[in-house]
DNA sequence: CATGTTTTGTAACATTTGTTACTGAGTAAC
DNA sequence: GTTACTCAGTAACAAATGTTACAAAACATG
């Protein structure tokens, strides 16, 4: 298990640290739609990821929810890091998007490893760099593009999280994802299915070429 | 000029810190409208904000706008600190909305003081965490709520950061800021008038108690 | 295969937001 | 005061998105 935290954050880790990771980490493997985090929760270690991938989602006090993006092997989320600095609480849902399998860090140890470790320092900026990038992106997404965009973006996102021009999903989990309703995706899906673009079938969207 | 950096960030930092900044930190005044940062600029230093406030803007290829957040004292920009780390160019444009004082330090400092000082790591941790919160905010806002409910936060907001409760703002700025047009903005602006939750003048917004 | 359940398709309509065009009010400069 | 300019108000219409309701298709189970 732990030769794949080596080939994983081999190069960004030196030794010391590699080992420190192997004595405390918690190695963990998840299941499709298994839930790693929910909003509220007290976040009490923080993940590695070693393979597979993690959607993150946002949900508001009435219950919508709206997707922000993927973790990939070797992210790991600053949101994660940010609730250990702040009140602790998390303010996002993780759920397991493929099976995948991680390393869990006891965030007492994060304060420490960040002191003592400058590959650790480097890591950790370079996670909140990437998480903001990604929040902007997600901005752009809502922000300046009409659903449609945003829905064939959000199929591209699957496909290549999944590594398959397939993506099984119902409509109405979409829908969720994208905080609308399932009709309306429907509807879109439909339209881009008449422009050829994809192909519908029962729990099921194929993305044509590209 | 010196001791407002000691007046705003005395107790966050440890004396030989506040004594570089003073050493090598640049004592910087901009008027309201300057702008500080331009979209795909090379950022050389980052800020301290002393006093005054500046609104973060995020703009797409087309040129459409979007505004992000505002910065005040005792803020620092992560995006900036984000920028250092990866290619350097800027994904936002910072303009002053107040008459503001700051302090510039060059990024060369960055990476030598998160070694050296444990305040400033934390400083720097805390910053990433404030500016994800606000991003998550913003996302918040433009997701999962109407353009009418948007555009009250917003004037709200303005409001706070001018400490007054009239927004100097023509519709068609607020438009731009927004995503919007101008025409909606008047239109929604109308409503809220009709329901006595503000008072239009020509280039003011008068906020009615709250 | 008979039945119930999940998923998808679609119509009809409502609401929200965007667009175009025009008007008049307020302001500034001369 | 006259003129020019900026800003705001509004109507009429277009497009995008949301809602409700219903039916058909696909699938699962007994």
């Amino acid at each position: 298990m732990f030769k794949e935290i080596k080939v994983n954050y081999g190069s960004l880790f030196e030794e010391a640290l590699l080992k420190e990771i192997e004595e405390i980490g918690v190695y963990k493997e998840v299941r499709k739609d298994d839930k790693l985090i929910e909003i509220g929760a007290y976040v009490k270690s923080m993940p590695l990821l070693i393979s597979g991938a993690i959607k993150i989602l946002r949900e508001d006090d009435d219950g919508n929810e709206l997707f922000l993006y993927f973790l990939e092997k070797g992210d790991t989320c600053a949101m994660t890091l940010s609730c250990c600095i702040g009140q602790g609480q998390s303010k996002i849902r993780a759920i397991a998007e493929v099976d995948s399998s991680l390393y869990m860090i006891p965030v007492q140890k994060m304060e420490e490893w960040t002191s003592k470790y400058k590959s650790w320092r480097n890591f950790v900026f370079a996670s909140y760099h990437n998480r903001l990038l990604e929040l902007l992106d997600t901005i752009d997404n809502i922000a300046f593009l009409n659903l449609d965009q945003r829905l064939l973006k959000y199929l591209q996102d699957k496909s290549k999280i999944s590594d398959s021009n397939i993506v099984s999903s119902t409509h109405q989990e979409i829908a969720y994802d994208l905080n609308t309703s399932r009709v309306v995706i429907s509807r879109l899906l439909k339209t881009l299915e008449n422009k050829n673009i994809i192909e519908l079938q029962r729990n099921k969207i194929i993305l044509l070429e590209s």
